[in-house]
DNA sequence: GAAGATTGAAGCCTCAATCTTT
DNA sequence: AAAGATTGAGGCTTCAATCTTC
């Protein structure tokens, strides 16, 4: 204690309860994803890829749906080129956008990876929880989220990608 | 859907959920960590040093305490060290160890930083959350915690820091 | 001038290798 | 040989600057 600043207050542990558990669940994510050659930041870009029209997003939407900025869009974009998962095509309609395109490869890898991925959150999240405990969950996490992050409500239809986020 | 495989899984929002609404309390502290200079690493290092006897723990102690490697734990101290706010000592018993010693002026900075620290804690986290939904909220927390890391429960007494942890 | 995307520079973290001490 | 800590190399992300198009 220095001048009446209690190191253990107990709102420190209730957010670091909130972080042990949530990078616990990051880390079994993780690990499950690398089995398949993938990063979770690689996968949360290839999900959402699979479950937009076209299979495709302009850059800009592809980071603001993300965790990424554009800048770090453009990079994990490339990476993805690179291995073949995903390719680049030009807008017509306005030639400053590009547009980032599943391809067939990449839309088999991840619903490759897709099962484990789901047998990991059944294990760790919802397998220990009582319909209630879980139902009480969500409704919690999505009040929370909708406070520190109401963007994320708007737009897209609430539907949320498996991975982490780290402060931009 | 690819080969019955469903990209909208529920579990997927879920675990969405989850991310979203702690990315979006880690950024809030992230940022308010930052008007104090600290990033979320230094303020967690500093605080488990805070609440340690001696306001000290060996180098790998302190990596087992947090999200970081025993490498990363080097470069955080090292800054630390660097911007005065912890100091090195050796250990007289077993010279292979090292102690990170939080300085008076590192006790003072996160002292500092403490209050604000937790008013977010209470503004995006407490608040929001009746009573019981809080409560119901720690012990979900505590029990998902206690699956994807029985170990952070011994040892140490269940006290938490306050930021994020990766994935290692 | 603003929007969209990319690039160079820099910081942070991890892995593997290394050094010292046990 | 194992434990504790550090270091070099490399990957990932962001910020700021740049380039093109609107």
């Amino acid at each position: 204690m220095v001048d009446g600043v209690d190191f253990a207050d107990e709102r420190l542990t209730a957010i670091g309860l909130f972080a042990e558990a949530f990078a616990g669940l990051s880390a079994k994510l993780t690990e499950q994803l690398a089995e398949h050659g993938l990063s979770g930041v690689d996968f949360e870009v290839l999900i959402r890829l699979a479950r937009s029209p076209e299979q495709s997003l302009r850059m800009s939407d592809l980071s603001a749906q993300t965790s990424l900025t554009t800048s770090g869009a453009t990079r994990v974009v490339d990476r993805l080129v690179a291995g073949g998962l995903v390719c680049r095509r030009a807008c017509d309609s306005d030639r400053r956008s590009t547009y980032a395109v599943l391809t067939t490869e990449g839309e088999h890898r991840v619903a490759d990876a897709l099962p484990g991925h789901l047998e990991i959150i059944d294990k760790w999240l919802v397998a220990p929880l009582s319909d209630d405990q879980l139902d009480g969950l969500m409704s919690t996490l999505r009040l929370l989220r909708d406070g520190v992050n109401p963007c994320a409500t708007v737009g897209t239809s609430d539907v949320s990608a498996g991975q982490p986020a780290g402060p931009r």
